[in-house]
DNA sequence: GTGAAAGCGCTAACAA
DNA sequence: TTGTTAGCGCTTTCAC
């Protein structure tokens, strides 16, 4: 059996209640009897029990992270922003996967919120009806990292992606370009849809450019499906000469794709996409990119959660980062 | 305040343990009562609290992941592997980054343990002795993924690092190279130094090859230091032909460097790497490796764990995974 | 500054 | 098949 406060208690002969106050930092505990409570926790080797803990407080100092993917770049990089301000307000973090199934973040919200987490952090394309009831109900708060909320519910954490792809497809546009094709992941991710088409479309209005359903390509969000949709976008009789990807993975596979084809990146075709790591600068010629700061999205969803948690004034649930450009080698 | 088990019994004229028993699939119960039970729970929205269940129980349902840095796609994709197989058998996961500061490990191992985990799974570049000794006195099974111990004294799981680097420092030589380059990460992390360094080593010298210091370089293990290092060695006046490389980021950055030179691949180099990521399919000229089962590593380290915990029978505890070659296009 | 005692919400004997 | 009753190891009033 492991030692336990009252073992400690007993050798110092003080009470349980002692011992839990010199463990606590307590102030209200007279110096030679925290000294003399340290020396017995040290001799016997006590380590307090955090469960036993967590019943009779009420606060577990863990948090809820769920994601739909931590193999996945994108979010890991999230993740470790959110992992490191956690470390810092000194929270646990219990990390599950999604996989983007509302099934299963449904079922992940309830794992999560039984095991009484003191707030969670959501990531997913899409909130589902069941996943958002989960959220709501719960007496915990929530916030959401790169995820939109179109409920304006909960706490959320962005950058102003329908503004960045409109600014990336105006760059495109304003090089003389016409037929712009729009490559992107799944348009049932919200943000897909609701904001980097929309800025897409905007900027060729903007720039009297008409639309073309022809020229929007809605693909898996990997290198290889973007690298297979090439070889229908070269098929195009009136070629296009601009590609907007909805990220870097999609951007490198049509790169290659390209490439492959022994085609020239910027001369035939020039490409701007979304940057979630370092494969666009590892690529030749090096992507011109909207860097989205991964890191620090997650980073300031945490130190939001920690906010809420501890019932501090939030001037603004819905916190909007700014993003940046990164001009190199795909635009001329 | 939420409903408790206690709200349940009352709402169902039964007793906590009948509740009890419904919720945990105990058999003793008649049909009947545990529909009566389970309409109460439905209607009461009661949702059982893991923490009290835990202190009970002595079953958290929980375990520790320590883990250097999730951002790390090596990692993250180890890491991937150990969460599906977690929730294959209902546990959590409570996943920390230890940035393999020896302290923060030891930090962790108490924290995790503090909160009652089931089990953990440790990764490092080196266990150190403080980091052994939490592990050796810890109540619950540990181990390792990725990662060596010198001492045989946890259950492990890894492939064969040194006869991986043979197989590959052989196939350069083969190819009739005689001053190969070895660049590592940090010879501080056991495998490059007990095994990657002793694989090459050992390849060299069966080929009839000296060694030559010169030829080996420790370096950060990242894209850019690999791309800093090349310019390092290109001053070699007797320049080495082949590369063999530590991991995929530092290829990619060597690979990089050679090629910003004008230099060829594989017709100035041959270039041999570890591969952890799909980076080494994306460049051009793709990469010939050693495919490291990452997502098995980590799957197979949690299987393990789940037999140690509920102290099955375990055959071998110290696992090793096959690897495959990649015959790709760095090599002739 | 310290102690006594009542829980926190559940599991798990043991009885019935 | 069901209920009674101790805990699990700690925090937190409330007294003193």
């Amino acid at each position: 059996m492991a030692v336990t406060i009252y073992d400690v208690a007993r050798e110092a002969n003080v009470s349980m209640a002692t011992v839990s106050r010199v463990v606590n930092d307590n102030q209200n505990v007279k110096p030679s009897t925290r000294k003399k409570v340290l020396e017995c926790i040290e001799r016997l080797g006590y380590r307090p029990n955090a469960v036993a803990r967590g019943l009779a407080s009420k606060k577990t100092t863990t948090i809820g992270v769920i994601v739909p993917d931590i193999s996945n770049s994108f979010y890991a990089e999230l993740s470790r922003g959110i992992a490191d301000v956690a470390t810092m307000y000194e929270y646990n973090i219990i990390l599950s996967n999604s996989d983007k199934r509302a099934d299963r973040e449904v079922e992940l919200l309830v794992d999560h919120f039984g095991k009484q987490v003191d707030g969670l952090i959501f990531m997913s394309d899409s909130i589902s009806e069941e996943a958002r009831k989960e959220m709501s109900i719960a007496s915990v708060p929530v916030v959401l990292a790169g995820t939109l909320d179109q409920q304006s519910q909960f706490a959320t954490v962005n950058i102003d992606y329908e503004e960045a792809a409109y600014e990336a497809v105006k760059l495109l546009a304003s090089n003389g370009h016409k037929r712009i094709i729009f490559v992107t992941g799944t348009l049932t991710k919200d943000i897909n849809r609701e904001c980097k088409k929309v800025g897409y479309e905007r900027a060729l209005k903007d720039a009297g450019i008409e639309l073309d359903d022809e020229l929007v390509f809605e693909i898996d969000n990997t290198y290889d499906s973007a690298y297979e949709s090439w070889k229908q976008i070269r098929t195009f009789s009136d070629r296009p000469t601009a590609i907007f990807a909805g990220n870097d993975d999609i951007a490198v596979g049509l790169l290659n794709g390209i490439r492959d084809d022994g085609l020239l990146v910027p001369d035939d075709f020039e490409i701007i996409c979304f940057e979630h790591s370092n494969i666009t600068r590892i690529v030749r010629p090096q992507l011109t990119t909207v860097a989205v700061p991964l890191y620090d999205l997650g980073a300031v969803a945490m130190r939001l959660l920690t906010k809420l948690m501890s019932d501090e004034e939030v001037e603004e649930h819905k916190v909007i980062l700014p993003f940046r450009f990164e001009k190199r080698d795909s635009v001329k």
